[in-house]
DNA sequence: TTGAAAGCGCTAACAG
DNA sequence: CTGTTAGCGCTTTCAA
């Protein structure tokens, strides 16, 4: 079964591979009968251009590449689906790449993309030094948007969520309810910074002392967070409330607050970052900072499809709101 | 900034194209000395062949499509890491399609990933009539490896789970401890039906008779779960214990048993398929049959290589086996 | 409006 | 072992 290339469809429409690419692009204009008769070809013989051809020819093309850093979190599902709903619409595919925040593979996935001649990369950026690779790969003529964290560097499409803002709200309501020494555990990535400095905001506006005994730092798996709570509850005079910076973080203080009988929110207060359909079903019916995750992505999606058709276009800075959905862990409804 | 060409290297390294690609692609032999120039020069040019002329030659080349229902459910996130570390590996890249269980969908990223010239496929594949198009793309020379679900078909490479054997343990075991009106909730998926398989099985090899009335079937999602099991509740006669057949859908047995009041496991045992991170820190920890799911993906990964490298090799079909965990919500172990 | 011709960057046959 | 040559399938000038 040889495939069907153009030249047997020019040849069936009795017409030149030119004219068969020009009514398959529809820029120039065809006569309409020509292209009538094109269609019938393509039809009947079931044609599908070859996009690596097509590619080399027009030196990109419909093809978009994502690096996150692991999929495993439930975090970027959500995100994703968005981004590919919208691509899907414009035939655009997606490249899956994880980087597990590591710089090199970073790097490699991003020396790949370009050899791939994407047209162009959704990226999670990890650590500042990313930022010149990432510029270059930009003026080498591939348009990046940066999702979920920007850098602090300007000219770069960003799509983000006002983690300030969000973490803000979390700890200020905690500090309305009267806690006074709450905890939190942040990731080392720029939107766990963001979120610590939304804690240190809400603390500042209700006029209470930071105390860095409160503050854990952790990686980005449960286990890690699970440490972190640990240590954070053995000390003289624990946190009264805690705050977690990750869907993944908060399920990790969970585990550890349950295996040492720490109730919540009898005995500690609790929210968390990003809301999950399992959050309701938890021990203690989760209080979070909600995530608008799929439209993360959808307008990450837009904003770049919208730079490719328009690269001279201004960098856009998209900011999407959290919402606080108060459950039972922050006890301030009876449970 | 022009893009570094073959062309480039060879002018550098004063040497041929040709001789460039052979030590490139290392497979004819190249002296020594020129291989070493060759080297320097891709090194100092910073030289990454372009893949989408690379791939229009060799008309296939180190892209693999991924055709999965929904990347959302987190069951996907974990099999798509096994998949993606693989693949890290053997420099090829994933190419991700949601399908959404839709064979139009489907059928359209086929076409699309036979045009891209992918050098395979790994699809989740839904129904029945996905076979023949699969068949075709096959026949096209793109090796498929099927995955979690397999069609009753031969003459593809598939890697699936023991669901029968998963389900049938996990009803046992409900069994065993004297439960005896089981109801089940299941998707209209290959997998569903296994797990139905497996929960027959169970009833009849402990003698319990197959009430109709206690087996739900239901989509895909969270809520059409939790109508589901508000339907077997609401019976006359309600089950006493509960096998619901993926993460998802025990997630909505869940909302439904707490908005009802019904306690779990004091008053319906509790069995879901797929064990989660947060299974343990639900409102009763949760007893499940745990998928292999990283493992599920890698193998899928290499047995698809194997292939990719020897087409001639007979299909193969990997069964991995789950394992029942026991936790709190089967109802046998004190709480 | 259409066709002929050139060439995107690479690899593989074929000589040498 | 190396270079020359000929395309892979497509789009895009350039003439007609």
């Amino acid at each position: 079964m040889r495939k069907v290339t153009i030249q047997d469809v020019a040849q069936y429409a009795n017409v030149s591979r030119s004219t068969v690419s020009r009514v398959l692009n529809n820029n120039s204009s065809v006569d309409a009968e020509l292209a009538a008769r094109v269609m019938v070809a393509v039809r009947t013989l079931d044609y599908h251009p070859n996009r690596a051809a097509r590619r080399l020819r027009k030196q990109t093309e419909d093809v978009v590449g994502l690096l996150i850093s692991d999929i495993r979190n439930p975090f970027f599902g959500s995100v994703i689906r968005g981004i590919e709903d919208e691509a899907y619409k414009q035939h655009v595919n997606l490249v899956l790449c994880n980087t597990d925040e590591a710089s090199s593979k970073i790097q490699n996935y991003l020396q790949v993309m370009q050899a791939e001649r994407v047209s162009g990369l959704i990226v999670v950026p990890t650590h500042d030094d990313n930022h010149d690779i990432l510029r270059e790969v930009q003026a080498d003529g591939i348009p990046i948007v940066l999702i979920d964290r920007s850098l602090t560097y300007e000219s770069f499409d960003r799509v983000k969520v006002d983690n300030i803002n969000g973490a803000f709200h979390a700890v200020n309501h905690l500090l309305e309810h009267k806690y006074r020494r709450i905890g939190i555990i942040y990731p080392e990535v720029e939107t766990g910074y963001e979120r610590l400095q939304g804690y240190q905001k809400a603390l500042r506006s209700n006029g209470v002392e930071y105390d860095s005994s409160l503050v854990e730092v952790c990686g980005y798996t449960i286990d890690s967070s699970h440490e972190a709570t640990k240590r954070l509850m053995a000390q003289e005079s624990p946190p009264d409330a805690l705050f977690t910076a990750n869907n993944l973080l908060t399920l990790g203080a969970m585990r550890a607050l349950r295996m040492s009988n720490i109730r919540i929110p009898q005995d500690i207060a609790l929210i968390g970052f990003d809301d999950m359909p399992w959050a309701t079903e938890l021990y203690t019916p989760l209080t979070v900072v909600s995530q608008p995750t799929y439209e993360l992505g959808k307008q990450a999606f837009v904003t770049l499809y919208q730079r490719i058709k328009n690269p001279k276009m201004a960098y856009q800075s998209i900011f999407l709101t959290t919402s606080l959905i108060i459950r039972e862990s922050c006890g301030c409804l009876p449970s």
